[in-house]
DNA sequence: GGCGCCTGAGAAAGCGCTTTCATAGAGGGG
DNA sequence: CCCCTCTATGAAAGCGCTTTCTCAGGCGCC
């Protein structure tokens, strides 16, 4: 059906095991014999059986992404950057949609085992270490963003503890004291550090931690939309921080809806910088998170350690980008 | 190393053949053998290779998804729909970038017909059917959005001229006369179709075609904003019908720049209706590509070609979705 | 001129499955 | 009671590569 390595063999007058060597590399091939073997696989347009010769070697040259939910803006620059990475390295990528559902993603695990994948990448796994050996077996893995207990995984993550403070650090060199935080679901170590990194600035300040000014939403527009009900009822406030930009982006949208302009009357900051934060109005001052570089870094992590490397875990820096979302606050009354 | 078929077999006291039956379910197998063999599956955590299987079948169980860039907002939801449906048929999906460049598509699509994945979907390919072909034999193939020269492929896509026609007489209904559009970029397909809805819809209402009010961009929030410059430049129009919500969300940071309140001093229509169209201020006028269906649909055709079917093309509408950012013409003097 | 060594290349086994073919044994019918 | 027909299972080949082992021949050296 398609041609083999013995038919290019047959064409070139040699034996498969010299096709084989002019194909890797390997082993020494007289100048005229390699040429009359490349000739060979240009005519019949070999392409090699990569099934077959991942059998042979048990490497398929094979990563793959597992991650919640791709629509979430955060991951195609993370995706993109895991897969150039992986396809500059001569990596193919498989990517699987776990819905944060750790049924699926114990089921994806054995499959990605049973491909014989080289690597896996996991994020916002809900799984525990022991069931992820349980079901990977030894295939080497990097973690993103969550410091998971999983021995010999490389960790790649984001200081959000670090950028949550510098967002509100951000809001109280501004001069706002009333100062609100949209968290993200309490179950979600990122949500507990970005929350962390709110009530350290806020100690800093000397400020007291106001319980009644942190809401709980789910990193959607809707929830941040539908947290700014709740938060005007609890209290006055002047500026907001979100744990990420679709849910400030929902903020922003309530606010407005209730007449309280941003930043005039209520400065907001997300967390993210998902591209359109530039584009809408006003441009969302947030935390950028170098999605893109993170994914990079966690691929080049990862095919260190299929070769046999032993690699550390990263931490990237947040960093705050100031846009028009945030400002010093009214001289009047503030919200709630 | 790992478990193989002969340790499972080795353990129920049965042939590695009666193994692959029970696993396969095919064949007969007595009940009690069968009890036999899955516990030994069990208690040895054995997990088939997939590889050697697929060797063995010359099926892997794998569809590949190439696009030019996953950042496009546009993607994600196509993504998340093709690989929702593979998973569902347990199809496991890889995923390639090919930033519309053809030598990497081709690169790409080699090394897809060397894994033997059982069959892909292109999107935005710019290489034409022959080297398509070429480089991947006789593998199954879907097509987004291109009317592509290519024997066998089925091919998904959306009614963008009918899309654009809807956007435009939408815009003519209010009252709009003089109608500007950005344009994607003249080489692909549809762009050319969207333009040609456009040039439709004027000519419907019996207006003449101004090749002046006709800018093209690149699909990008800055290629948006710079054309509103061109445009300003060109003569007064009233309305904007950009060729996606990337342009359309520059045109209005752009057409705000200047003073052009968006709508009332100009209408901005958008194409594509992604996620964050709603949350844009004002929100995004545009037509809804049914991106998550049209993932969905495509790996169907796919896998029916797969399994031996002759699927036929499908034909999306498109939907005009009706926000903020459209009104009727100022009273006064327009743009420009 | 003979011997050892090195280079280039082939033979064959093995990777872990599937699947065809063959066969032992259990029933059933005459 | 024998033969035939099923049913359940095993043996072995084959999928298309890689890689080890072996060997033929050419060369340099003494």
């Amino acid at each position: 059906m398609d041609v083999t390595i013995y038919d290019v063999a047959r064409q070139a007058g040699v034996s498969p095991a010299t096709v084989s060597r002019v194909l890797n590399g390997s082993g020494r091939v007289a100048a005229a014999t390699r040429r009359r073997v490349e000739a060979a696989v240009a005519q019949l347009g070999y392409e090699p059986n990569r099934v077959a010769r991942s059998l042979a070697t048990s490497v398929t040259h094979t990563l793959a992404l597992l991650l919640p939910d791709i629509t979430n803006p955060f991951f195609p620059a993370l995706v993109k950057g895991v897969q150039l990475l992986a396809e500059e390295r001569r990596y193919t990528l498989l990517l699987g949609h776990t819905g944060a559902d750790p049924e699926r993603e114990e089921a994806y695990l054995r499959v990605l085992r049973g491909k014989r994948v080289d690597g896996v990448i996991l994020v916002g796994l809900t799984l525990d270490g022991r069931r992820i050996r349980g079901a990977l077996g030894e295939v080497p893995v990097v973690v993103l963003d969550r410091p998971v207990d999983l021995p010999g995984a490389a960790v790649v993550r984001v200081d959000h503890r670090g950028g949550a403070f510098l967002a509100v650090r951000h809001l109280l060199e501004l001069g706002h004291r009333d100062i609100a935080h949209v968290a993200g679901p309490r179950d979600l170590a990122v949500s507990r550090e970005r929350l962390e990194g709110y009530r350290e600035a806020l100690a800093e300040a000397g400020l007291p931690y106001r319980p009644e000014l942190v809401v709980e939403a789910d990193f959607t527009e809707e929830g941040g939309y539908a947290a700014v009900r709740r938060l005007c009822a609890a209290g006055p406030f002047t500026a907001v921080f979100a744990a990420n930009d679709l849910s400030a982006i929902g903020v922003v949208a309530a606010l407005r809806e209730r007449g309280l302009a941003v930043p005039d009357r209520v400065s907001v900051v997300g967390f993210d910088d998902i591209h359109l934060c530039a584009y809408t109005v006003p441009t969302l001052t947030t935390v950028r998170q170098p999605a893109y570089a993170m994914g990079r870094r966690a691929a080049e992590l990862l095919i260190d350690a299929v070769q046999g490397g032993d690699p550390r875990g990263v931490v990237f820096a947040a960093e705050l980008v100031v846009r028009g979302s945030t400002g010093p606050p009214a001289g009047g009354g503030s919200a709630g």
